[in-house]
DNA sequence: CTCCTTTTTCCGGATTTCCGTAATTACCGT
DNA sequence: ACGGTAATTACGGAAATCCGGAAAAAGGAG
């Protein structure tokens, strides 16, 4: 088991119950903090001082408030610090369940665990624990189908920015003509048509408006 | 204080450190659940057996999963328990932070506290029990503001519905007819669009797509 | 019932989106 | 440099939306 842990979230309630159940665990050493920033600060210098911490458990999303962040989410956060140490364990404890936000964590940013918040969620945050804390791998059960299923679906950066100028009311002409200021290529009003089109079958949308719903639900916007 | 509490919230995280901290208040009885439809079922029971219940702290949003539930969110239980017993306390413990939201239950539905989740929940959820326990009101102190803006946007169930057809993928014809058939009025297709237009202006929307956006993010539909 | 106001519907034209096709340009390997 | 393929742009017509104004219907007050 670790001896040296860090929590992560920025709600109390949360906070309070994850603490209480990795003290159950026997984890000598557990520090919480409620900000991204606190997080990164604490274990930085612990590995300046040569003691780091073995496991980082974090939520990924932190609301906002007077306290000006470096790191406003958890994915900042992690990307950050698999950088600088590559031997502390990560698990994240999140309500996010789309999968895309959570295939690019497990593949992408190679963390060693995912929980996600539920009835059973610290059940199962404490089985996650002990997984890691044995080299192995953790996702929540009702999850890890949606890591299989190989829905490849790619949402681009140009994807992002065209959905992101259409649902703040860009007409497909005046988003062309700032693709085009931008030096965005395609940025004809004709591709953006295309491309467009493109996102409406691969999304099922039967129109524009559709389409910029179903992308804002799956949180890709 | 409050000599009998019932605690209602999906997530075993919450459900717990909430436990917790009521326990501290010296209450002497308290139960737990995590599903709405148990909740309403002991409160139920408890008025029936001449030994009700004096404080409701619950969540609003609950997730779906497999078991089938009568009541889908804290509102719909908020809504049938203030019909039948008049005399229990309930205090709102959420993450939403929406105006439109926060004012209907408090206004609305007269609940007696609303507490935001947040760093400090737990902190205010204590501070509000311990006012409602002295028939006071309480609001977490960064919201009080917006339940004094009058801000009186009003969305009828019309314009839910509208909204609703509209982001997913309906067009503006097609609404109409739906809307006919139903014997919703107004239904002719320049109605739609006059209602359409409203809306715009009330929301500085540029185009449907713009709306549908905002509208999504103010958690309207 | 009559007058008046409001709501709903009808209508016409401008603009935008939608959709297919064709022309042009860019890219890549040989 | 050349051909071939893919990406981008251009274009044209149909459909949907956007936007006013006017007609018709509904509702309320006296």
């Amino acid at each position: 088991m670790f001896s040296k842990v860090i929590i992560s979230d920025d709600f109390d309630s949360v906070n309070k119950s994850v603490l209480s159940i990795v003290n159950e665990l026997k984890v000598k050493e557990v520090e919480q903090v409620q900000y991204c920033d606190d997080a990164y600060l604490k274990v930085k210098r612990a590995l300046l001082d040569n003691n780091p911490f073995e496991l980082l458990v974090t939520d990924l999303s932190y609301k906002a408030d007077h306290r000006e962040q470096k790191f406003q989410s958890g994915e900042e956060l992690i990307k950050a610090l698999k950088q600088s140490d590559s031997s502390l364990k990560i698990i994240v404890y999140s309500v996010e369940d789309r999968p895309l936000k959570i295939r690019k964590l497990v593949q992408e940013l190679d963390i060693d665990g995912y929980v996600n918040k539920g009835r059973r969620g610290l059940v199962e945050l404490q089985e996650a624990i002990r997984k890691v804390a044995k080299n192995e791998k953790y996702v929540s059960p009702h999850l890890e189908g949606i890591l299989k299923s190989n829905n490849k679906i790619e949402f681009t950066e140009y994807d992002y920015q065209l959905m992101g100028l259409l649902s703040k009311g860009y007409s497909q002409e005046e988003i062309s003509t700032f693709f085009a200021e931008k030096n965005i290529t395609p940025s004809s009003l004709s591709s953006i048509e295309k491309k467009l089109n493109k996102l409406k079958t691969e999304f099922k949308a039967n129109n524009a408006v559709h389409l910029v719903s179903i992308v804002k639900d799956l949180g890709l916007i």
